[in-house]
DNA sequence: GGTCCTTTAGTGGTCTGATCACTTTGAAAC
DNA sequence: GTTTCAAAGTGATCAGACCACTAAAGGACC
């Protein structure tokens, strides 16, 4: 088990790699083949390794979505605090527009218009999966944002952390695109930011992209009364208990 | 395997039950030991259960830093470049200062003010083992300001993001603490840090923080030619290609 | 009666060896 | 040349045994 995952660390394994035979790698371990099929298990369940019946193990490259599967399960057993996860958020992605200025292709800002676009139409209906569909062309815009940094390591967190968001606060989150005067706040700040990452203008893009939160911040707390995180400017908790 | 999972996140197993014993389960759920042995050790992994060996297996409750050890050995196998890494601990770090602002005790600020004595001391020396010092100090200020958040996510993210650091890239970053010129501009950053915590200025202290991020990037730029990473102001990048 | 030690039952940890199931390969049959 | 099929290599699972650890029961000693 630590072998397997020091190997890996250390690079000396690397995605698409195979592995020895179990039973031959058993005798190199000096352990049975039984505890070294657990080890294999277990690091099957991080995706860290493939098992393939007939062929062998493989290591393999973990996709960003089943990570956030794993982190699912995991933080869906703890008392986590849906504006922690929220804050995080915002630290990645006003850092990630910043790297937006600098490196977005006209591709990927061609891709951030047409997911403010297809915002732009939902917004004009009032159906009942209305939510639904602007939450989906809300998140296309903010992803297309990130990916556009280049950044894999930001890439990466920022999924995880939306599927978690998704995930665990799905209902509180489509309420969002419910809300009628939203709408209007949210799109005039999109537009402003697709305006300041073409315009190169980081400063101004991250000015934006934070102001972006508080509004965003200030909707749920009007309309929900609990649905708030502190955002950069909106500040619902007091200073932290000593201890 | 799919039966426990699914038991847990229905809640009929919560943290803290016991489960069966290992021969019991087996019979019942139709399967050889040897085969729930491994599902469990693979929840184990997880961290979803714990074998306590002559005792049984009880269902726990993730801890923090087990989740960011599993999280950082994900990430690893991402195909990040360092630069792609530290960026994300720029936008962490500039967003959690904003939070120690708001939310810092004044125990956090003590335990940050003892960090900047400790790095100030290896300041003067010039040992072999001065990197090494510095660099513990250095990490242990960082620290304490996301953990001053309050933020049970940021603080989880950190810790795996510095926890790749450190194993990834271990020499290049004591080799900053190594080099002589860069002590005194550090630490004049750190200190004018501390003091916008304790002022609870949150704007100054993002800003001085996105500063000293610039300063690190710049001289390791200047010693090394190759150890930069795109901060707030510095850009080694050009913008990318179209994919 | 109380304290300490030993024993014992219950449990996870590991090993061994066998058998089943899936995949690829190459030889044989056509 | 194509098809068929048998064999080799590999993971999947099983059964049974034994080891190691823990806690609680029981007895020995004070």
């Amino acid at each position: 088990m630590q072998f397997l995952t020091s190997e890996i660390e250390a690079g000396r394994l690397r995605p698409g790699d195979r592995l020895k035979p179990e039973r031959e790698l058993a005798v190199e371990l000096n352990v049975s083949r039984g505890s070294l099929r657990e080890a294999l298990k277990a690091l099957e369940m991080l995706n860290v390794v493939e098992l393939r019946h007939g062929l062998g193990v493989y290591v393999t490259l973990p996709q960003p979505q089943v990570l956030s599967r794993i982190f699912g399960t995991l933080i869906s057993m703890q008392p986590s605090q849906s504006e922690d996860i929220m804050d995080a958020r915002v630290a990645l992605e006003c850092h990630a527009v910043r790297l937006a200025c600098r490196n977005a292709t006209r591709r990927d800002i061609d891709r951030m218009r047409r997911a403010l676009e297809s915002l732009d139409m939902q917004a004009g209906e009032s159906g009942s999966r209305n939510g639904e569909h602007g939450a989906e062309a809300d998140h296309e815009f903010h992803s297309a944002i990130v990916e556009s940094t280049g950044n894999a390591t930001l890439v990466f967190l920022y999924s995880a952390i939306t599927g978690l968001l998704k995930r665990g606060h799905h209902e509180r989150w489509l309420s969002l695109f419910s809300i009628q005067d939203s709408w209007l706040a949210l799109n005039d700040v999109h537009e402003r930011i697709l305006e300041a990452i073409a315009a190169r203008d980081e400063d101004r893009a991250a000015a934006i992209m934070a102001e972006h939160f508080d509004v965003i911040a200030k909707i749920l707390a009007k309309h929900q009364g609990q649905g708030r995180f502190a955002s950069i400017a909106f500040r619902p908790r007091g200073p932290r208990q000593p201890g």
